[in-house]
DNA sequence: ATCGCTATTTTTGGATACAAAATGGCGATA
DNA sequence: TATCGCCATTTTGTATCCAAAAATAGCGAT
């Protein structure tokens, strides 16, 4: 399976960016970054293209590419986004009908959470799986609706360095309970085909992960830095990772990425 | 205002790709392509990446691009999430509240539209002023609502060859009338800030309309041809224009048309 | 006649060289 | 001292060249 230099600068360029290593904000020089990355300008420019266009960069022609800051109005309005296009996924979802084999498939990925979750508090080893099976319901509900075009753009609203489908805020117990019930009202409202049930849940569990984590976010409770500029329009520029939150990306870091 | 070449092949490429002059499954090769279009293959390579994430192009490395085909589902599923996109761009526009200024405007426009279906049967030089009616009075409600993810995703929903918001289908002068009203009902639940209704409203509007175009190429009233490929997956391939379809692309074509 | 292999050609991907635009610094002038 | 304008440098954009992968054509074996 070659892969072609491009799509290996734009995946590295990819995870710099969502994982804040490569701060928004700053500018990307061509020739530094080629020779960091140990290619030429050829295929970097190209990756930057490809990171603009998925709306991880800002181009100005003539001027270079930057690496976009994110404000909480952003990371709010992408939930908003996010949430009727996941909640009309699972309308449909609802309306086509899953098969009973899938659903006990989705039941048993809940029963995971619900064993995560059993224990009287949160254990930060407990983060990854959480994460992972998450990911895979909502994915799972996103791929059953068949509908390209919702689950293009719901994985563009994750293109959000520190807002990704990887993110789950894991601070307070009774609201990741009631999180996770969310997930099995939703599914019993597709196994019972009930669209409207289904959407209006599946909306107020995406918007109300939006506005908590903004909440969070501007409570200081989340290891995420907000640049007060003098404009007022706060902007999310950085993170450490502490056990509050789980940023976990690829377990295997790329031998470049000390380069950088 | 220097465009760089870039930017002129991104362009003129994708009015190609989106007229119908470029047909869709065609395979674009770099070096005639960049020769027909007088420049070297550097500048096309960024813009066929470019249209390749705008979703017009398909992608394999080291095999080139080739022109998206579109199958009626791919355009249905497309006015579904726009539907509900647009659905709630008018909700919140409506819990945000327009001024009264924006209001008279937006109304306005609709005496526009009024008067253009006011005669008894459909004049086909009303198609270009109804068009852009019809594509500001949408764009405004999507600004207002000031969610720029929404705003990107309903842009990127309209990259369909002879799907875009430039398309009106002007055969049944009920059906546009009753379009039309959808505006007035839509524009007056803003008005009175009952987000539930001008979202309900909004969704049913766009909804019809992808379901009524897809019927139309279904039947054959419109001069789209279908391919009945073997495998069940009928996709839209070409498009002569004529009088029941506004494909009015830019007033000004481009010099390096012929070329292609 | 068909299948499968290899040699050749074609086409795409990447590196480098060159052109054009933008940036920064310096000095002249008000 | 602040500002404007010009020139040197840097940086981006484009063209060309080279390498690698894929497509093709031709040949031979079955």
């Amino acid at each position: 399976m070659a892969i072609t230099s491009t799509e290996e600068v734009t995946d590295v360029l990819r995870e710099h960016i969502m994982s804040g290593h490569i701060r928004p904000g700053q500018k990307l020089q061509q020739i530094p970054l080629s020779e960091a990355l140990g290619v030429s300008r050829t295929p970097l420019r190209t990756a930057l293209a490809n990171l603009a266009n998925e709306g991880l960069l800002q181009y100005e022609s003539n001027r270079g590419y930057t690496v976009r800051e994110f404000s909480l109005e952003d990371v709010s309005a992408a939930y908003v986004a996010r949430s009727v296009l996941e909640g009309q996924a699972a309308a449909i979802t609802a309306r086509l009908g899953l098969p009973a084999r899938q659903i006990e498939t989705l039941e048993s990925w809940l029963e995971t959470g619900d064993r995560l979750l059993a224990k009287a508090s949160l254990d930060p080893r407990d983060i990854g799986p959480y994460r992972d099976m998450n990911v895979r319901f909502h994915d799972s509900l996103l791929d059953a609706a068949a509908n390209r075009w919702i689950s293009d753009f719901v994985r563009q609203t994750q293109n959000i360095p520190f807002a990704s489908n990887r993110l789950i805020i894991w601070l307070d117990h009774d609201i990741m309970v009631r999180s996770h019930d969310d997930h099995h009202r939703i599914l019993r409202a597709i196994a019972a085909r009930d669209a409207m049930r289904a959407e209006a849940i599946m909306r107020e569990h995406v918007q109300f992960a939006g506005e908590y984590l903004c909440e969070c976010v501007r409570r200081g409770d989340l290891p995420i830095a907000i640049d007060q500029s003098p404009a007022g329009s706060d902007t999310i520029v950085a993170a450490g990772e502490n056990n509050a939150m789980a940023m976990a990306r690829a377990e295997k870091p790329n031998p470049r990425d000390h380069l950088l």
